[in-house]
DNA sequence: GACCGTAACACTAACGGTTAGCTTTTCGAA
DNA sequence: TTCGAAAAGCTAACCGTTAGTGTTACGGTC
């Protein structure tokens, strides 16, 4: 899909992904806090500035995979079958979601992101940008039209349930229950007006 | 309500009082981010140490007066009238926080709060600490026994009221709107197991 | 009132993440 | 081949934060 963009861009691309397998490794190896920047830069014989050119922060090596989260959450929105109910196309994607990061191999970066106060902070700071856009693609589609501030409430709730079910004991359970919750909630909110014909009722749960 | 302390710490409630009013008059003056902790403590006449003896860091200097935020929460779970329902008494404390800092000397210090990445970030961390705690509370209370998932989830429901109503342009018909929604998502949440009499129905909303 | 333990504060020096400024290398295209 | 620009490098710093080590001022005790 990617294949002869000229060397330069190779090039690129391979000294990213050597400093981002550099940087997990050592993380998981020694802890992410034991290993410094320089370290890891040393690691993957680049220089520090070059890290730094390829990556934004520290906290940006470990959350390399998770960039393509927010644009699946707003596809689950923006590219549903016509007329098909909000809130159990996002289920899906979240249950997705969840069961990816709860796989097997995954166990020691989440445990890691889970013990570094620092990636946790980072990482709830990428969850509210990410519920941003998702109330953004949730306000604009004109088969659901509620209010702006219903649509980034239901956009935080499902962020939330993201997080919670993660973490639960068991996982796809946490799922069911909070989208019932979700469910409910979004429920009770109503298009502010609609067509003047349709008096009342009956438009419910999209 | 606390006269005399002794001389020893009532000098040390002063310069920690002096390092935060002259912290937030610089962050107030100049921006945030473009003064140094150097500065403060050089513009307080202590040590940058000293400074870092009474504040955790740089974020806390904004943060010190909303302390108090975790306990009101947690309160208003605790200490609500016998059999009151959960949700109106957090709908309540919600809605005077939000009033509180919607109020009109305090929009300068959330307009820097709100201009500064690290002090969101920040905040969003402290939030979310308290709906642990708000979780915990809830959990706690034999009057609601919800299962664990959900008393987070409820938890996190209610700090994101606080955060989207703070911001919305009518704060408190935001309140009004989001608590709908957590009224009805905590309404389909049902305690595990009840009283083995009692079978169906009418049990509803703790 | 003298005495001692300790809390508060100061000073220095460093560490780790991050960036600015500037030079060198490496590729793509003319 | 040559030229412009992207990529990478080096140095040197800035900033928040902490450890290590004193020094002072207070509070309770004899």
């Amino acid at each position: 899909m990617t294949e002869p963009p000229g060397r330069r861009e190779r090039k690129k691309a391979a000294t990213r992904q050597k400093i981002a397998d550099t940087a997990l490794r050592l993380f998981l190896e020694r802890g992410y806090d034991a290993v410094g920047i320089r370290e890891v830069a040393a690691e993957a014989d680049v220089a520090v500035t070059t890290l730094f050119a390829h990556f934004a922060s520290k906290e940006a090596l470990v959350f390399e995979q998770d960039e393509d989260f927010e644009q699946r959450l707003m596809r689950a929105v923006t590219d549903r079958a016509p007329h098909e109910p909000l809130i159990p196309a996002l289920r899906r994607e979240i249950l997705a979601l969840v069961r990816h990061c709860t796989a097997e191999g995954a166990a020691p970066i989440w445990h890691m992101i889970d013990t570094s106060p620092a990636l946790r902070e980072h990482e709830e700071s990428m969850r509210l940008r990410h519920a941003e856009s998702l109330a953004t693609a949730i306000a604009a589609d004109p088969d659901l039209s509620r209010s702006a501030t219903a649509c980034r409430t239901i956009a935080r709730f499902v962020i939330d349930a993201y997080s919670l079910s993660r973490e639960a004991a068991d996982p796809e359970a946490a799922v069911d229950e909070t989208f019932q919750m979700i469910e409910a909630a979004w429920n009770v909110t109503r298009p502010p007006r609609l067509t003047p014909r349709a008096p009342e009722g009956q438009t419910q749960a999209n």
